[in-house]
This record gives structure tokens, C-alpha cells and sequence, in this order.
RNA sequence: GGGCGCGUAGCUCAGCGGGAGAGCACUCGCUUCACACGCGAGGGGUCGCUGGUUCGAUCCCAGCCGCGCCCA
């Protein structure tokens, strides 16, 4: 073994042998209770990046974990197809080709993506294996594997029958860019500086006029209305009065309506419900038509306008405005405006055609479930997050105007009646026609996504897995993805397996890029977790990960990655000590001495504490624990302490040592796999490969006696920083001069430090207690360890004087 | 605009009602036969600010100042 422990080469055997030897399986037949966690899926054109690592990180430690402890662990793995982000990877490839998805036309442009897929697509599963994932590979699923298709079309076809689906002209986010709509989830805001503009409309009865304010003059065209709230005392009498839009000269009504704010602009608001989703949802209420003068490529449709640009537009209106002295003033305005999270295009809202789903009834059971615990949100305050979407659910838009995807399951037959159906229809449903006409739109990604926890177990065929790893037990992701997948995974499951997909979601921290900022391609800021990897190491980079892991977002630094590399060239180190003592013995805990009940004691209090520290998802703390456990307990107290007997060729001590070594191997095993399954496999009278050997049973024999050891350890700080010998025996005599060696050793302090110190902890504690009114009011266990605390001080500073 | 969260050592972060912690960085001492990716010791903090509650506040409450995220 070399002194320095490489990690290059021994991972990406580990990794392949595992893998290989189907370590990973899980076992749909197995007699053991399962637990399963779905990787949420990765898209599938997508590389691992800080935040995938991260998760897979902390799940393959809990899937890992419970591996040990004897469950029957799925880890699923796979891809989602990603409609828009695969679509123009795809369409990119294209223009540098100089063709276009239209000139292929939609048969072969998505043969082409098949194809893409084929040689670029599912690079991530690779980089997970790299990590040390133990993700169940061969059952990779792809949201657009026949089987899968086939599930989403069930679901679809089974939300038409309940009534839920609906096809309709309303308001929607429009991205110009990519020509598709996209869902509220998808639209970003940003701040931008631009201008509001404020316009007289006059009243149609000549009395006077109502003055607005807009931050889009052109949408001025499409006015339908002018509304104002109605307890708003200023525009009482124009109520019910008809209004005159400038530029078209249109009469429209004045309305009261609640969704006015009478704090923005002059607190009547210019209605138009082809551009606007407050508008839109005005206009539906007081039966307004819906005018639209922006088209889909966002350019204007307005007679006399055609072809402009909004902004082009907006600067005719506002010179009508001008000329006509219907123009009070313009003024700089912020305002945060959706952009495609995407393509960074100013998001357009329009009225287009579109699927929807009702969400109202199935969002019930989902609130259901979070609000009575079956499903608990960790960090908790996430549950209520997800509550307040729910209770606020709005309908889905479902349909994307993209030619890679589910298509919808809807034909249309020529006297315009809808067919919806599993597998294409030979006939209309109504009518009998055979002239049907496929809806060319795809369903949103999230649409299939939603059914992730059990399409990729089969359903809706009654397949063995999903008998036996639904429920599934954790989903663990970032906080964005609450609401696009966590809570349509839930609405989805309780819909169609009647039961929750999972008990626990993780809500894992973001972490930030070293400047504080999150990590963007734009930006350029990002860190990939891959040179990460090949820097320090998989282990190392699990291990600074899971530290890194927190309620708190965390700014990347290498710090905790390093503290894992030499967490893992430690172990390698005192490995290298035990093993090179004690080829000759069996490892069996045969503790003779204070110090081998001491360490046998602190793993199992460790192996407890860590298990409470999983069980709660507080993966820092764990992987703390194990750090300390290595380097302070085992490496720098234990080892130490009981090599002379090593040396001296004690079978029980050798034997002792090689069980202890094997408990903290497991104990670590979870957070970095690779080095303590090299170190396992030179272990003698191993039976199994670490990474199927039983995690640490409680070991409450080994309740030691600990006071030795702490009397040693006190002793031996005294003596480092002062130079001061406690007169100590037995035990605790044998301990000190193993681990200090006081010959070897030259003490930093002096005496007089160290009595200065004491005598300053003295003072503190006597203040304490000369507090009457502490000694009072305080608990009387308080004030008890305050005087104890001042005995030991005092007992102490007497020794050194002596 | 609504909601949530964060400001603790030079850096990254724990702690969240009874003596301010970790890792890194820094200083000093160690060619100690597992490890210099090591061992030992040390310096370094009015725990953002101002009030309040309390015998006692980094921790609880209020306000303020910075920073961030989510939702509209």
C-alpha cells in the first residue's frame, strides 16, 4: 500500500466492479422490505452539474446506507426528454446544417432528435456511475421508452375522463423564441427600466375623462374596458359610463372590479384581456371580448400596424396620444417582466388555443397528504410552501406547440368533433368520420414527469416492481423543482396508484458559486463537478458535498472537498498501520484494555449518532461525526494507544484492531465507498464486498469505562501546553506514554501559563456563583455544575502547584 | 407587491437561553518507524446595528441596516 492514497483508477474499478457484479440490483421478488428512491430525471441532453452531484451524493448515501442495513434498496435511474431544451439542441444542429425541423418536416426531425440522443444523450448517468452512484442502471427508463409513452397516454386519456381536461382560448405565456407556450413555472421575472405612460380616455358622455396608466401603450389597440376598484371613492360616478379608447376610438365600459389596485398608476386600470392575464381573468368575469393586435411572432396585427414592433407600435400611440392632448405624462417605471426561462425572451402574453387541466380536484388529495404528515417536506417550512401553490392552483397548460414529445392523444375529425383515445382511432367518436386529423401539439415535460415514481415500474401494467417498490420512500431535490415535479409526482400517484409516491422529500441546498451568486452558464461562474472528481476524487467530492449540505445554501469551496480527500488518505494511512500489523489474526473485538472498550464504545455511539443524523436528512452532521470519529478517536487515540502492543505482537489487540478498522470502513462506507471498499477487500475473513456487508449492528457491550481515557487525554493536553506532568498510573499511566511519548515530545507552554488560565477560570466561575441572584433564579442543576466545574478547576491548579 | 431565509474568526460554515466552535488559512515546534494530504501547541471573534424580555441573550421579541431566494 502506497503512503499516499490515489484514489485515481481505484474508484473506476470499484465503480465498474460493483456494477458488474449487480451489487446494484435491486430485487423485485425479495422477501426484504424495499426501499426506493427515484432519481428525480435528469434531461436527458443535459451534463451533471454541482446540483446533480449534490443529489446524487446525498441519495446514494441513504440508498447505500439502507443497502447495508438490509433493505432491499431501488435506486431508478433515467432521463426526461426535455420537449424545448432537446428540441433546439436539435434545431441548433440543424441551422449550422443550414436546413430547419421545417424543411425535414416532423417525421424525420424527430428521427433526427433519436438520433442525437443515440450519440450525445444520457452523458449523466455515466458521470453518475463516476461518482460512485449506486443507481439500479439497468432499469434505466426514458420518458419516451414505448412503455412510458404508453403510461402518459393512459393519463391523459384518464384525466379527459374525469372531466378535467379542456380545451380552450385562454391567456397564456408566449415565447416568441421558441414558438411554444410555456407553463407559469417556466416564466422568470426580471427587473427592467422602462417607462409609464398615462393616457386620458375620454368619457363617451363628454363629462370628462379617466386618466390610465400602462407600461405597454401598444396594447392600447386591444382595449376592451377601463376598471377601476370599487370602493375607489374617485371614480364612483364614472362607474357603468362608457370610456373612448384613444388611437382606435373604441367604446368600452367602465367597470369595478376588486383586482384593480388603486395604489398603481392613477387607479384606473385600461383592460385588455388579449394581453394581459389580470385582464384576461377581468375580462372573463364581466364577459369582455378578447382582442389580440400581437401576433405569435411578436410582431403587431393591428390594422394600420401590421408588421411593427410593440416598441414601433408604442411610439405611434403615444404620438397620438401627443397630438391629440390625450397624453399627460410619461414617467420611469421598474417593474419586473416574465422572460422565458429558456430562450431569455420577453415572455408575450397571448390568447391561443390550448389544452388545459383543471387542477382543483386533483390537487385535494395532495393537500390532504402534506397537511396529515404522509408526505413531510424537509426542511418542513417547504410543506407549507407547497401548500399555499396548492390551495392556489391554477389550471395547467398542457399543450406545447414542439414536435418532440408526447403528442396529444386528440384527433379531430372534419365536423370538428374531438376524439380522445390510448391508440389512434379509425373512426370520430361522434360522428363516425374516418377524416381525423392528429392535434400536432405535445404535451409539457412535466406532464410525463408527473407519473415518474411508477411509469418506471410499469404501470399501468401490474408489474412485480411496482407490487413491490411502490411506495417508493424519498424524493430528494432542489427547491425550484417543488412544484414542477414534487407536488404533480403526488397528484399524479394519489390519482393513479391511490397512494403517495414517497414519504420524505429532501429539499436539498443550493449550492452557490464561490462569488455568492448561483451558478449560471451565462454567468460563467459554474463549477463542474467533474474537474471536481478529477481533482480530489469521487470520495473526497461525495464527502465535501454532503458537508456542504445544509438548510442554509452554501457557497462551493474546495475546503470541504479537501478535508474529504485527507479524510480519505487518514484511513488509508491507519489502515496501512493495522494491516501491516496483523496479517496474522482474524478480526474479532477481544477488547482487553480500557482503550479498545473506548473506541469500541465510541464507534457504536457514532454509528448511533449518525444513524439519527440520516434519519433526519442531516447529512453535514453525519459525515462530521465520521471525521472526527477517524481522525480524533480512532487515528489519534486508539491507534496510537495500542501500538505497542501491536508491535509487540498482541493477537487480541490485532485482533481487535482489525474489527475495529472493519466497523469504521462500514460506518464510512455510505459517504465514501471507493477507499473503504479498496481497504475491505485487504481485510482478512471478509465474507462479502463492503458494499453488501451489514451496517454495524448496536454494540452495547462495549459501554466503557471512560474516565482513563479522559484523565489520559486531559493529561496529555496539560502536558502539551504547560510542560506539566499529572502524576497518573495504571491505565491511564499506559495510555498517556503511548500516545504523548513525554521523551519524545518537548511541551510548547509553560506552567506558569497554564496556572494563569486556571486561575482565570476560577475567578469566572467564582463570579458566577457570588451572583446571588443566580444562584436564585437559576435551575439548581445550573449552579450544581458551576460549583463542580470551580472544584476541578481548583483541584487542578493545586496539582500543578504541587 | 406577498412570502421565506441569511448576516458568527481572514475564508467556508456549525451552534440557536447558562463558560464563543469546526475545517481551511496564519504563527511556532516537530526528518515521532501509518500518514508532512501528517503530529502538537498557539494567535485571531463588542456572534450586522439599536432597543426589549431574562438572574443570564450569539440564541427569544421588536425595529433598523445589508444580502439572497421563492411567488405574483
Amino acid at each position: 500500500m502506497d503512503p499516499l492514497y490515489k484514489p485515481e483508477g481505484v474508484e473506476e474499478r470499484w465503480a465498474r466492479i460493483w456494477e458488474e457484479e449487480g451489487l446494484y440490483g435491486a430485487d423485485p421478488y425479495s422477501d426484504a422490505p424495499s426501499y426506493v428512491i427515484a432519481v428525480p430525471p435528469p434531461n436527458v441532453t443535459g451534463r451533471l452539474h454541482m446540483g446533480h452531484a449534490l443529489n446524487g451524493t446525498l441519495q446514494d448515501i441513504l440508498i447505500r446506507w439502507h443497502r447495508m442495513r438490509g433493505f432491499n434498496t431501488l435506486w431508478q435511474p433515467g432521463f426526461d426528454h426535455a420537449g424545448i431544451a432537446t428540441q433546439a439542441v436539435v434545431e441548433k444542429a440543424l441551422r449550422e446544417e443550414g436546413t430547419s425541423r421545417h424543411e425535414l418536416g416532423r417525421e424525420l426531425f424527430v428521427e433526427r432528435v433519436w438520433g442525437w440522443l443515440r450519440q450525445y444523450g444520457g452523458e449523466i448517468m455515466a458521470q453518475f456511475r463516476r461518482l460512485g452512484c449506486s443507481l439500479d442502471y439497468a432499469r434505466e427508463r426514458f420518458t419516451m421508452d414505448d412503455e412510458y409513452v404508453h403510461a402518459v397516454m393512459r393519463f391523459f386519456v384518464h384525466l379527459h375522463e374525469r372531466g378535467w381536461l379542456f380545451r380552450d382560448n385562454r391567456i397564456i405565456n408566449w415565447c416568441t423564441d421558441c414558438q411554444t407556450s410555456i407553463s407559469d413555472l417556466e416564466v422568470e421575472y426580471r427587473e427592467l427600466d422602462e417607462s409609464l405612460t398615462y393616457a386620458r380616455y375620454p368619457l363617451a358622455d363628454g363629462t370628462g375623462s379617466v386618466t390610465i396608466a400602462t407600461a405597454r401603450p401598444a396594447t392600447i389597440l386591444a382595449d376592451v374596458a377601463v376598471a377601476v376598484h370599487p370602493d375607489d371613492q374617485r371614480y364612483a360616478r364614472v362607474v357603468g359610463k362608457q370610456a373612448i379608447v384613444p388611437v382606435v376610438e373604441r367604446r368600452v365600459p367602465i367597470v369595478a372590479d376588486e383586482r384593480v389596485d388603486p395604489e398603481f398608476g392613477t387607479g384606473a386600470l385600461k383592460i385588455t384581456p388579449g394581453h394581459d392575464p389580470v385582464d384576461f381573468e377581468i375580462g372573463r368575469t364581466h364577459k369582455l371580448p378578447e382582442l389580440t393586435v400581437i401576433g405569435f411572432d411578436g410582431r403587431m396585427t393591428a390594422p394600420g400596424f401590421e408588421g411593427l414592433t410593440e416598441d414601433e407600435a408604442a411610439d405611434v400611440v403615444v404620438e397620438w396620444l401627443r397630438e391629440h392632448d390625450q397624453l399627460e405624462k410619461r414617467e420611469s417605471y421598474r417593474h419586473s417582466v416574465g422572460h422565458c426561462e429558456r430562450s431569455g425572451t420577453r415572455v408575450q402574453p397571448l390568447i391561443s388555443l390550448q389544452w388545459w387541466c383543471d387542477m382543483t380536484e386533483l390537487a385535494q388529495p395532495a393537500i390532504r397528504a402534506i397537511e396529515d404528515g404522509r408526505v413531510r417536506l424537509h426542511p418542513s417550512v417547504h410543506g407549507r410552501v407547497a401548500l399555499d401553490w396548492l390551495n392556489a392552483i391554477r389550471p395547467w397548460n398542457i399543450s406545447r406547440q414542439l414536435w418532440w414529445g408526447h403528442q396529444l392523444p386528440v384527433w379531430y375529425c372534419v365536423n370538428g368533433h374531438v376524439t380522445v383515445a390510448e391508440t389512434i382511432p379509425s373512426a370520430c367518436r361522434v360522428c363516425g368520420s374516418h377524416e381525423l386529423t392528429r392535434d400536432p401539439d405535445v404535451l409539457d415535460t412535466w406532464f410525463s414527469s408527473a407519473l415518474w415514481p411508477f411509469a418506471t415500474l410499469g404501470w399501468p401494467e401490474e408489474t412485480p416492481e411496482l407490487r413491490a417498490f411502490y411506495p417508493g420512500d424519498v424524493n430528494s431535490t432542489a427547491r425550484e423543482i417543488i412544484f414542477l415535479w414534487v407536488a404533480r409526482m403526488l397528484m399524479a400517484g394519489l390519482e393513479l396508484m391511490g397512494d403517495v409516491p414517497f414519504h420524505d422529500v429532501i429539499i436539498h441546498s443550493t449550492v452557490l458559486a464561490p462569488d455568492g451568486r448561483r451558478m449560471s452558464k451565462s454567468l460563467g461562474n459554474g463549477v463542474d463537478p467533474m474537474d471536481v472528481i478529477e481533482a480530489h476524487g469521487a470520495d473526497a467530492t461525495r464527502y465535501g458535498l454532503a458537508k456542504m449540505s445544509s438548510t442554509q445554501d452554501v457557497r462551493f469551496s474546495t475546503g470541504p472537498i479537501e478535508e474529504g480527500r485527507r479524510l480519505a488518505n487518514k484511513l488509508w494511512n491507519v489502515s496501512r498501520l493495522i494491516l501491516s500489523q496483523t496479517s496474522d489474526v482474524e478480526p474479532e473485538a477481544r477488547p482487553r484494555d480500557v482503550e479498545e472498550r473506548w473506541i469500541l464504545a465510541r464507534i457504536d455511539a457514532t454509528r448511533a449518532e449518525v444513524e439519527r443524523d440520516l434519519a433526519a436528512y442531516d447529512f453535514a452532521h453525519a459525515v462530521d461525526r465520521l471525521y472526527h470519529l477517524t481522525f480524533d478517536d480512532f487515528c489519534d487515540w486508539y491507534a496510537e494507544a495500542i501500538k505497542p502492543r501491536l508491535y509487540e505482537g498482541d493477537a487480541d489487540a490485532k485482533a481487535t484492531a482489525l474489527e475495529a478498522l472493519s466497523l469504521l470502513l462500514r460506518l464510512l462506507h455510505p459517504v465514501i465507498p471507493h477507499v473503504t471498499e479498496e481497504i475491505w477487500t485487504q481485510l482478512p475473513a471478509r465474507d462479502t464486498r463492503l458494499i453488501a456487508a451489514n451496517w454495524p449492528p448496536p454494540a452495547e457491550l462495549y459501554v466503557a469505562d471512560a474516565n482513563a481515557l479522559l484523565r489520559a487525554q486531559e493529561a496529555a493536553e496539560r502536558f502539551r501546553r504547560s510542560g506539566v506532568l499529572t502524576p497518573l498510573g495504571g491505565d491511564e499511566k499506559r495510555i498517556f506514554d503511548a500516545v504523548v511519548r513525554p521523551e519524545r515530545q518537548k511541551a510548547n507552554g509553560d506552567a506558569a501559563a497554564e496556572i494563569a488560565r486556571l486561575e482565570g477560570e476560577i475567578r469566572r466561575a467564582e463570579g458566577m456563583l457570588a451572583n446571588e441572584r443566580f444562584t436564585a433564579k437559576a435551575p439548581a442543576e445550573v449552579v450544581q455544575a458551576e460549583r463542580e466545574k470551580l472544584e476541578r478547576f481548583r483541584r487542578e491548579l493545586d496539582a500543578i502547584r504541587d
